[in-house]
DNA sequence: TTTCTGACA
DNA sequence: TGTCAGAA
């Protein structure tokens, strides 16, 4: 039977492929800029070969495009690529946390509750997270 | 037309 | 990194 919320439910991304032109649409980065990073080994296209045009994952694309916010901040090539590998570590699991604990998302009028569920294994307090006006903070009610 | 590689006022 | 050339 097929599993309905697995990863497998949803797009696989890397199966979205995005041409050099496309990647300097996206990214704002040249082309000469992704045939030195890839040259230096900062990142890589699928197989490239001789003198084909190279193809990019979707997920080198969301590198590529982290690496640009972090040379925007005034990191080096080489410490913005860094910060994006350890972005891209963080990722899966922010995924996997958020899709276990998160119950719902109710909104209200001046707010929104995302419901996290339970704190405690004897289900007598429910964790809460806030966003209202901008910003965002926690709150625990205890279970009637 | 787009992309590739190599080179450099 | 940009840009130009010559080829695919």
């Amino acid at each position: 039977m097929a599993e309905l919320h697995g990863n497998d439910a949803f797009i696989d991304t890397d199966k979205l492929i995005f041409g050099i032109g496309q990647v300097q649409q996206i990214t704002g980065v040249s082309g000469r800029q992704l045939r030195y990073w890839e040259e230096q080994g900062y990142i890589k296209s699928i197989s490239q070969k001789k003198g084909a045009a190279r193809e990019y994952s979707m997920h080198t694309l969301f590198f590529i495009f982290h690496v640009t916010r972090f040379l925007d901040d005034g990191f080096t090539l080489q410490a913005a690529v860094d910060k994006a590998k350890k972005f891209d570590r963080q990722l899966p699991v922010l995924r996997q946390f958020l899709r276990s604990q998160l119950k719902g998302v109710d909104f209200q009028d001046d707010q929104s509750v995302i419901d996290f569920g339970y704190v405690d294994a004897e289900h007598k307090q429910r964790i809460y997270g806030i966003v209202k006006n901008g910003e965002t903070s926690f709150k625990i009610e205890n279970v009637d």
